[in-house]
RNA sequence: GGCCGGUUGGCAGAAUGGCUCAUGCAGAGGAUUGCAAAUCCUUCUAUAUCGGUUCAAUUCCGGUACCGGCCUCCA
């Protein structure tokens, strides 16, 4: 089989390239997750979906034995600490709580668990040895018993967020300290007092800066060099930009890594989601509106490198697609499954730098086919396809039943005996009466529909 | 103020130097149905604006307007 050839944009050079592995034995990928200090919001949720959807074309392309995936855990921060001073509970019960919420929630938007999950405060020992090596290379500093990172010991410094010393200075709204050399050198480690986490170094007792565990969790999972590294756009500055420095600093004539791939910002009804505004949500209350399905296709309309307009009527209509989708396959749940490869265009759709909403396109025509189809035998081939091409998708994931139906089985009982009625008055011509159930029912949100072979029903 | 991105039909949202600008939702009409639902068929509506390059631009270049992001913690 011949390779496909995936394309991605690169924040570094600012256009579409196509995508080399440097080994394709072992792609490597690395995106940024949550500081757990809070339940997950919308914006949280998109950008592990979008890298969900790559890696799965990744695993497509060169086999899920080849492909390493990281996505990291941030478990010490000072919105962490915040949060323990306003709430009293511990650091620990913090973050393991929220963890659990994410992974929750991640399991719901059926994203794929990553090879590794790797958190902060695991890999505490490569960060002092990352900062030691920085140290010796001449790319930091210590200053008020903190270490820093010097950014003019870096002239390649601002290349990945495209600014220059000069601009950062000229923009710069924040009141500097005077013991930094330069205002945007970075911190690479600072004191902790008694009571804060923190560990003992070379430089005291004390925590990480933010930026340095990804560079430091990144090399030792997946080398000095590697293929992709993900998030939103929002971390290209400071955050990638502090870490391609700390990176390449400790570790000379490394490229640290090759693609930059940044998912665009959510924003709620055109306006920027905060909690000051009124318009934050977290995944939990938008999935007690829509199932989370409805809310990972929502995501995947738009291309992941535009900014994401999240609206709850685009929420409802992402359900209303996936009924129509779900529709097609409970009309076929007796067609078997054959062995199938997904649809050749929805994979050229993805390898061309994710186009999501052309790949649906191509789902929505598979569908269309389906309902068309007229034997067994054809039926079992489109349905198979359109599985399969959804899988890469993540989508289509429930049990078409389940999705009409719910699991409550006690109102599925109830609801077969009024069916069987109200089939009674339909033999004996009793429109009146078989109307009537009709509407009982449609009030509950539920819908009849009569076919030859008898009456099924669905929740809407 | 600096840097970056965007502006496509009622809405969402792709694509493209030229032939009818995909797809979905919504709307209209029809088939089907006891009624309905679902499905199928047909159908209306768009490339912000002003210039330039070109035989030809929505697509390339430049100006303008508007919107958003980043410059401070943020997926």
């Amino acid at each position: 089989m011949t390779q496909i050839q995936i394309y991605l944009h690169d924040t570094l050079k600012q256009r579409k390239i196509p995508f080399t592995p440097i080994d394709k034995n072992n792609v490597r990928m690395y995106v940024c997750g949550p500081t757990v200090y809070d339940k997950a919001h919308l914006g949280n949720a998109k950008t592990p979906v979008v890298y969900d959807v790559l890696y799965r074309l990744l695993c497509y392309v060169y086999g899920k034995e080849h492909v390493t995936y990281v996505s990291n855990i941030t478990d010490v921060d000072d919105k962490i600490l915040n949060k323990h001073k306003e709430t009293g509970k511990s650091i620990h019960e913090i973050t393991e709580q929220t963890y659990n919420w994410y992974i929750e929630d991640m399991a719901k938007l059926n994203v794929l668990a990553p090879n590794y999950r790797p958190r902060a405060t695991e890999y505490i020992a490569d960060m002092i040895e990352l900062v030691k090596k920085l140290l010796a290379n001449g790319h930091a500093y210590e200053a008020e018993k903190q270490v820093l990172f010097d950014v003019d010991s870096m002239p390649s410094y601002g290349r990945l967020s495209g600014r220059s010393m000069k601009e950062m200075l000229a923009g710069a709204r924040i009141e500097v300290a005077d013991y930094k050399k330069n205002p945007a050198d970075f911190i690479l480690w600072k004191p902790s007092d008694a009571g804060q986490p923190g560990w003992d170094s070379p430089w005291g007792y004390g925590r990480p800066g933010w930026h340095l565990e990804c560079s430091a969790m990144s090399s030792k999972l997946l080398g000095n060099d590697f293929d992709i590294h993900g998030g939103g756009s929002d971390l290209i500055f400071p955050h990638h930009e502090n870490e391609l420095a700390q990176s390449c600093g400790a570790f000379p004539n490394t490229k640290f890594a090759h693609y930059w791939v940044h998912t665009g910002m959510l924003m709620i009804d055109g306006v920027k989601m905060s909690k000051s505004l009124g318009n934050f949500y977290t995944v939990e209350e938008v999935l007690q509106k829509e199932p989370a399905e409805a809310l990972r296709l929502l995501f995947l309309t738009t291309h992941y490198h535009q900014p994401f307009n999240f609206t709850f009527e685009g929420l409802h209509n992402a359900k209303a697609i996936l009924d129509k989708f779900y529709n097609a396959l409970l009309k076929n749940t007796d067609v078997p499954t054959v062995e199938a490869q997904p649809n050749p265009k929805i994979i050229e759709a993805l390898a061309d730098d994710l186009n999501t909403p052309l790949a649906l396109s191509y789902l929505h025509e598979m569908v269309n086919t389906l309902n068309k189809a007229e034997n067994t035998q054809e039926r079992a081939k489109l349905k198979s396809e359109l599985l399969a091409s959804a899988y890469m998708l993540g989508l289509l994931y429930n049990n078409p039943e389940a999705w009409f139906k719910g699991e409550n089985n006690e109102e599925t009982a109830e609801i077969e005996t009024l069916i069987q009625k109200r089939a009674d008055a339909k033999k004996n011509k009793d429109w009146a009466t078989a109307d009537a159930i009709r509407n009982i029912l449609k009030e509950r949100g539920i819908v009849l529909e009569d076919s030859p072979t008898g009456t099924t029903w669905k929740k809407i």
